[in-house]
DNA sequence: AACTATTGATAAAC
DNA sequence: TGTTTATCAATAGTT
């Protein structure tokens, strides 16, 4: 260096120590760059300055790149991170097939409810288990279409009421003022009463 | 440097290349050293020769705490092995959470079965309920029309050696008895065999 | 590697 | 920060 020989330790002073960061970093990152092009390295370098600051360089690609690189070389320990998703995906995966199973051992006590448990099912055992599959999915149906229907029965009460409600009013209004050109609303919209029940049966 | 100015590009001859590669490496470390002392630096880097083999420097700890730190600081992407590695933990919850469903609409679905089908299941559930069954229902379909599609080539193979078998009778008749004028056993019903294998999907 | 002639880096000062 | 300059450090080419 120039004007003296420099001791190598911490410079206190700080403002000659921020100066000589900056000028010595730059000088770092060329001579990397320098060492990169000349003997074809690929290189990596990250500074934190005592502040915190990163100041970073990476020749041929990313650094993302180089420290995969870097990992793949020296798999000593994974980090903390990775080590609980590996742990979290294990655990997944032993609860998936957990459920897998279970969901096997329901579907088995399902069918063997209907064919007694017989592990290769014949033609005739199929031909039964058919019927007996379309009789449930006819009674899910039912209940599915029960529900709706008493949906729309709960809301034709609703609408029963709130008809009721408004003609009253309405005969209410009327009485006290004698005025009668005012439309009513829409009481006599029978538009949903239309719907013939037997569209709920299967 | 000395004896001459150097061209800033790849060394071409190896020699030459491989001697200023151990030179300006070891200046370069030192270089990343002394910025790391006098400026309370925290410094890593990394230099992958031509040959893949790697040099590294990490001031102050190690260079997995710095890799750490380098990456709460930027964490822009995520790797892309931990990026499948996460995509693959909430894939599995996804799955997980499925499965879960599944397995309550299946013991749902029994219980129904046993009780006939007491109202404790939503509309939703029915639905997928039915949706289950009719799956279900595909399946045994497709497993009777297996066995029925087994059976008809069964019968087509026995059908052709009975046919063979006719046509050879028939011919060794003739040869020992010159007469020809009697009645093939329908020999020529090709019936079953015009009906298209696809009548058997379902 | 060790040696040296040179170039490059940089401490101090502005 | 950027420039200048006096000096020291790094190193290319040679042995």
């Amino acid at each position: 260096m120039a004007r003296g020989k420099v001791q190598m330790k911490r410079i206190e002073n700080p403002v000659h120590r921020q100066v000589t960061f900056c000028k010595r970093r730059v000088g770092l990152l060329k001579k990397a760059k320098e060492l990169s092009v000349l003997c074809d390295a690929e290189i990596g370098v990250f500074i934190f300055s005592s502040h915190g600051k990163l100041f970073e360089l990476a020749t041929k690609g990313s650094m993302q790149g180089l420290i995969e690189r870097y990992m793949k070389m020296k798999p000593t320990r994974v980090s903390q991170v990775e080590q609980t998703v590996e742990t979290q995906t294990l655990d997944a995966k032993k609860e998936i097939n957990l459920l897998k199973q279970e969901i096997e051992i329901l579907q088995k006590g399902l069918r063997y409810m209907f064919d007694g448990g017989a592990g290769t099912m014949t033609l005739d055992e199929l031909q039964v288990l058919e019927k007996n599959l379309e009789i449930w999915i006819y009674h899910v149906r039912s209940a599915k279409m029960d529900i709706l229907f008493q949906e729309i029965q709960l809301l034709r009460n609703s609408e029963g009421v709130l008809t009721a409600a408004n003609k009253y009013l309405q005969d209410k209004i009327e009485e006290n003022t004698g005025v009668t050109n005012f439309i009513p609303m829409a009481t006599d919209n029978t538009y949903p009463f239309t719907i013939p029940d037997d569209i709920f049966e299967c």
